[in-house]
DNA sequence: CGTGATTTGTTTAGTAGTGAACAAATTAAT
DNA sequence: ATTAATTTGTTCACTACTAAACAAATCACG
């Protein structure tokens, strides 16, 4: 990996940051490339050194987080789902804005949707209809009821302003899954 | 005013937030360049570009401020002394690091001399011994009286973790200095 | 002491960010 | 529908930041 430029990094939060921000205050159409320049504090040529336009940067910003959960469920792999889901839900705190805005009615509608195709994917490898108390269900339906329920926890908790800590999340969400996978 | 690079502007306020903070974790003899320019996360040679070392960059740094304060001393010439103490501990609160730490014990010895010494400058022309109350007092001594106590509370207010609010400090020490001047 | 490791301060060639200008495309208002 | 005003996307010459290399100075410690 031919480590990247520090002013690159530096550029690149500072606009995805601003994106954000400027997300969680007005709707994604209203927003300029200038509003982002000027709240990022960087030129706006620099924003097209990086990004075609708005959606590019949107959709790059997404992908990123994307494969950032991706790179958590890597490293969880082997862990009892009640400590694989502490990274998690740390992940989910420490980007609150990101996720309380992209889940927000007028934030990124199709966020939600690559979010539950995500999941989809890491959890796809996890069920196990072979064990005795799943016998009865097929493969998609328990899939998709895991995934579905997961979301819909991690949705609740975020645009409820995080009622517990991550620590309790992952703990119950633990119980949950090892309940039913 | 030629407008400064907004490059500059970013990488000193990272420079001089990094010393800060190293300040206020250890002695500023044990602070080396490098450790300032990974904290700021800016090359090395980038503070070369602004600073000749980092008794430079500290004396800029309390330099900077002095001047701020100037700035509002200005700005506030006109009010009465209750309004005009708000902007000013208004002032200390958002720069409590900076001032913590140049106050701490092993900060910056000189920074207490050069602020007593600011406000001295300040409140010259503001003791009027032609007063009434104060016609047995001579100039120099009330002077010394003013600045010494107003010194000694900000240096509490700040050491003490601000125990009480901007405003009500302002308040109180503008019904003080109101009382004495 | 001395000597080995850090830290310093300088230089270098290369890269990213800068503001300004521009025409083209959108948007808003009458 | 015709302006007028904004926003877009691109180009440009200039400047600041970059990492890396270097010798000199300072530090640490056996």
């Amino acid at each position: 990996m031919p480590k990247v430029d520090r002013r690159i990094a530096k550029s690149q939060e500072a606009i995805k940051k601003a994106l954000i921000e400027l997300m969680s205050e007005k709707s994604f159409d209203d927003i300029t490339i200038q509003d982002i320049s000027d709240r990022a504090n960087v030129s706006r040529g620099t924003i097209y050194l990086h990004y075609v336009d708005k959606f590019d940067l949107l959709d790059k910003l997404i992908e990123e987080h994307i494969h950032q959960m991706g790179e958590i469920c890597e490293s969880t792999s082997e862990m009892e789902y009640k400590d694989a889901n502490l990274p998690w839900f740390e992940y989910l705190e420490s980007n609150y804005l990101f996720f309380s805005t992209m889940l927000a009615s007028k934030g990124a509608p199709s966020f939600r949707r690559q979010f539950h195709e995500f999941l989809i994917e890491e959890f796809k490898d996890e069920v196990d209809t072979s064990k005795e108390e799943n016998q009865e269900l097929s493969e998609d339906v328990l899939l998709q009821f895991i995934v579905t329920s997961y979301v819909g926890i991690v949705e609740w908790w975020i645009t409820n302003g995080m009622p517990y800590s991550p620590q309790a999340m992952a703990e119950q969400v633990g119980i949950l899954l090892e309940r039913n996978l």
